[in-house]
DNA sequence: TTATGTGCAAAACATTTGCAGGAGT
DNA sequence: ACTCCTGCAAATGTTTTGCACATAA
């Protein structure tokens, strides 16, 4: 973790954060791994690992710390919020606003330097709604 | 996921949670295997697991989603979020208010029918501040 | 030229699952 | 008795790592 000094500019490393770019899901490394692969097929999956891992160390893209048991990584670094499908692992962005003293507040709350949060709603997107509607028709 | 009716009360049951209730800490399913493995030593590991999830499943504890690589689980059911230290990894709880209406908005937000959500502060614990002194200090 | 990065495969973890025997109700 | 549950071990899924070769600087 946290090695900045010489990162080399890498083929592997542009197309990582293009095709990651490219899209508004929040893919999970396996999935960035898919669509990178379409361009450079002998790609290996550590190595999409490591690069996921070294971006977001170094603060170009963000890696999603939410629930599920795969991490999901993202462009957009302008902090937001998300929401998880808890029917299909689906996670997209939302965006509000909470009170602006909430990590002062946590760390009076506690003895921690609170360096910052986030919050992570869960509930069911309107696919799986629209399909539990079927499946109480049918 | 979700099974209730019939649920049997075994020896195994009753420890994981007594053992559970016991502590403020957030454990892992193997931190709950080590406690439970002094007084249940033949307890396999998977039983932990299926425990855990079905007493999450029936809203006995509450199963932590937060970051780093392994679920925590909790014996306080009552809502509140979380702090975890980006250093060693412990989770501590944080009691603080948040508008009421944040799910509300967060559904006006999105499509999703929003059922719930969680804050998770990071930081830095006393501990590992302490640490961070002392080395400076070497 | 040389330190860093890559592909590949194996290892390391975390979690889940199949099954035969065991225990609540 | 009749399910449901457990221990065990094997399987699965995700992420990390070692190493020989490749490549950006």
């Amino acid at each position: 973790m946290e090695k900045l000094p010489g990162m080399r500019l890498t083929t592997q490393r542009q197309i990582i954060l293009e095709e990651l770019a490219k899209v508004t899901s929040h893919p999970t490394a396996n999935e960035v791994y898919d669509m990178v692969r379409k361009r450079l097929p002998r790609i290996g999956l550590g190595t999409v690992y490591r690069n996921l891992e070294l971006m977001a160390d170094s603060g170009i893209i963000l890696k999603l710390e939410v629930g599920g048991t795969q991490k999901r990584f993202d462009a957009t670094v302008a902090p937001h919020y998300h929401v998880r499908c808890i029917s299909c692992g689906k996670v997209d962005d939302i965006d509000i606003e909470v009170q602006a003293q909430i990590n002062a507040q946590a760390a009076q709350a506690s003895n921690y330097e609170v360096l910052g949060h986030h919050i992570e709603f869960t509930g069911i997107c309107s696919d799986c709604l629209g399909e539990e509607k079927a499946e109480t028709i049918n």
